[in-house]
DNA sequence: GATGAATGAGTATTCATTCAT
DNA sequence: TATGAATGAATACTCATTCAT
C-alpha cells in the first residue's frame, strides 16, 4: 500500500468519525439546534477539523442523506440485477429492501427532507448537489426498471413506471415520517413496522393486475 | 353585541392578521430564514405587538398547523356525516377533501412535520399542544370512521381502520413532500396532482375488497 | 419640538456616543484588534445596538474619518470665504487650519488611509461613499480655488491648483505619518508640531512666486 | 566554500523565496486578507515551514519592509559617497533614487506605515526590530548630511538638517500614499508621477537658497 | 529540514424576546 | 394595547501556529 493510499484510507477513516459523531447528533438535536462544536466534541476533534473535510454545516448534513442514497441505490440496483425473479418477486424484494434503508438510518426521510429545502441546496458543493441528484435518479430509475418489466409482461397495472416508483417511494416516506411524528405527539407505541406491511400490502393490491381480467 | 365580546372579535381579527403574514413570510423564506420582524413588517405591526397573541415564534408557526387541522377536521366530519353515501363514496369524498387541504394550504405538509420535532413540541404552550392532538385525533378518527364501516360492510378490505387512515394520510403527505421535492432537485415539472390521482387510485385499488371474492 | 424631531435628536445623540467609544478604542486597539464588544462596552450599550446605528464595522470605523473631512471641509470653506485675505494670508490661514484638523483628531491620517484599501470600500454603504468622495472633493476644490486664485494674481507658481493642493495636503499627511512613526520606532520625543512648522515653510516659500521675477 | 557556509546560503536562498511569495500575496491581498496558506501556496512550501524561516507572519511582513530599508540605505549611502557632486547635485540624485525606491517596491509606504502599529512592534523579535531602527536612522542620517553639506555651504536653507530629511521623505511618502488613495477613491488616473515631480520640485525651490541673498 | 493535519481561540453578526413609554 | 429600541446570548467559520512524523 502506498503512502498516497494510506493517506486517502486515513482521510476516509476521519470522514467517517466525523459523519457518525454528526449523525448521533443531529438525530438528537435536529440540525438548527446541534452546533458544530457539538459535532466536533462528539467526534473528539476540534472544530476546525470539521472544516477540514467537510466545507459547512450544510453539506456535512447532506452527506448523512448520501450515504442513505448510497445505500438505497445498491439496494436497488441488486435486486434489479438479481435473475430468476420475476416482477412481483423484485417488488417484494424492494419492499424488503425499503425495511432495510429504515433501519439502516432511521432518520432517513427527515434528513431527505432537509434536502429539499432550496436554502439548504444553495449551500451545497455543486459537486456533492450533483452526486445527489445522480443518485437520486439512479434509484428511482432502478426502481421504475422494475415496474416497467412488470407493467409490461402484465403483472402490474398499465401505469407510468416512474410514477409508479414515485408512490412506492412516497408511500414508504410518508409512513415513516406520519408514524414517528405520531409516536412524538400521541405518545403511542412505535407501530412503524406494522404500519408499513399494511402499506405496502395495499400498495402491492393497488399495483397488481387481477388475475383473469 | 357586548363590549366584552367586541374586544374578543377584534383580537381575533388581529391574530388572523399575523397568522396571514405569518404563512405569507415562513412560505417565502422557511421556518428558520423568516423572522419575526419579517412577520410583523408583513402584517404592518412592531414585532412587540405578535407577543401579545403568540408566545413565540414557534407557537406562532405551529397555529398555521392548527388552521389546516381544523380545516381538514371539518372536512372529514362532513364527509362522515354526510348521508346516502356509501363508503366508496365516502372515501371519493375524502379523495376530494385531501385535494381542497392541499390548496387550502399547500405548504401543509410540511407544516405538519416542523411540529413533529420534538424541540417545537417542547416551546408550545400546553394548551395549544393539546389542541393540536385533539384535533388530529379527530381527523384521524373520522377518517376511522369511515373506513371501519366500509370494513363491515364489506367494502373495504379487512384492516384495521386506524391503520387504514394512518395509510391513507401518509400517502397524501408523502406524494406532497416527494413531489415538491423532486420538483426541486431535478427541477421538473410540477406533477403533483397527476401523481396523487394515480397513488389514491392504487390506494382505492388496494383497499376496495374484490367483488363477488 | 415635534415627537419626530426629538426621536431623530435622541438618534444621533446615540451615534456620537457610539462614535466617541469607537473612536476611544479604534486608537487605542487599532482596527483589527478592536473589537466590536470593546466597542459596546466603552458605549455602554450591547454589541446589537451598534448595528442598530452602523452597518458593520468597517461602516463604523469610516464614519469617523466622515467626521473629520466634515471638520476639514467648513475649514477650508471658510479660508476660502473669508473676504480681505489675499492669497497669501488664505495659505496661511489654511495652514493653521491644518493643525486644528490635526488637533480635532490625531489619528486623522491613519484613519483616512484605511479608507484606502478597496476591501474597506467594498463594505461601505453606497451613501457613506458617496458623501466620503463627496466632501474630499469638495475639500480638495476649496483648497484648489485658493491657489488658484494665488495663481492667478502672480502670488504662487503657475502650476496647476489641484495639483498645488494635492501636495499640500500630502505634505501635511506624510509628515503626521511619519513623525507619528518616528516617533514609536526611535521612541523619540514628540517634534511633530516643529517638523510641521518646517514643512509649511518649505512649502510656502516653495511655492510663492520669488519677488521680482 | 565550507559546508556550513553552503547551508547558510541555501537558507538564505529559501528566505528570499518566502520573501518573493509574501510580497506578491500582500500586495494583492494586504495584510489582513493574505493567509499563511496563500504565501505558503504561493513559495511552493507548507506552512510550516515558514515558520523555519520567519517568527511570525508580522516578522514576515516587516522584512519586507527591511528589503526596502535595505535599498534605500544603500542608495542613500551611494548618492552621499558619489565624489564631485555638490549639494543640490545630489540632492537631485537623492530624488532620482526615490523613483526608484518606488520603483521596487510600489508597497513601499504602506508597508512603511503598517509598521507603525505599535500592535505589530510587539510582535517582532528585538533583533529584527534593532535591524529596522538601524537602517532607519543610517538611512535619514545619511540624506542629512547631505543635507548638511547643503546648509553648511549655503547652498540649502538654515534649517536643521535631520528635520530637512524628515520633510523629504515625508513628501515623498505623503505623496505616494495620496495619489494611490485618491485613484481608489476617484477613480483617476495614476498621476503619481507627475505629482512626484512638482512635489519634489516645489520641495527644491523650498530648500534652496536664494541666489544672491 | 520539511511537512501539513490538527488545533482552538477569537469575533462579527443575527434575531427572538423584552419592557419602558 | 401597541410600540420599537435595546438587548445579549448564541454560533458558524477562520487562520496563525504547532508538532508528530
Amino acid at each position: 500500500m502506498g503512502i498516497q493510499e494510506r493517506k486517502e484510507r486515513e482521510r476516509e477513516r476521519r470522514r467517517q468519525q466525523i459523519i457518525v459523531a454528526a449523525k448521533k447528533v443531529f438525530s438528537e438535536k435536529g440540525f438548527n439546534k446541534a452546533t458544530m462544536d457539538d459535532i466536533a466534541g462528539e467526534a473528539e476533534l476540534s472544530p476546525g477539523t470539521l472544516y477540514l473535510y467537510f466545507k459547512n454545516k450544510e453539506e456535512l448534513y447532506a452527506s448523512l442523506s448520501l450515504r442513505i442514497l448510497q445505500y438505497l441505490h445498491i439496494r436497488v440496483e441488486h435486486v434489479e440485477n438479481t435473475r430468476d425473479l420475476n416482477p412481483e418477486q423484485k417488488l417484494d424484494a424492494m419492499i424488503k429492501a425499503m425495511y432495510d434503508v429504515y433501519e439502516f438510518d432511521p432518520l432517513v426521510i427527515i434528513n431527505m427532507f432537509h434536502l429539499q429545502s432550496s436554502e439548504t441546496l444553495k449551500n451545497l458543493s455543486p459537486e456533492l448537489l450533483e452526486e445527489i441528484k445522480e443518485l437520486s435518479r439512479k434509484s428511482i430509475g432502478g426502481m421504475a426498471r422494475i415496474f416497467k418489466e412488470g407493467v409490461k409482461n402484465g403483472t402490474f397495472v398499465d401505469m407510468h413506471p416512474v410514477a409508479l416508483s414515485d408512490i412506492f417511494w412516497s408511500l414508504f416516506s410518508g409512513v415513516v415520517l406520519w408514524t414517528s411524528s405520531k409516536r412524538i405527539i400521541n405518545a403511542d407505541k412505535d407501530f412503524l413496522r406494522e404500519t408499513l406491511d399494511l402499506s405496502f400490502a395495499i400498495f402491492k393490491k393497488g399495483v397488481m393486475r387481477k388475475k383473469g381480467v
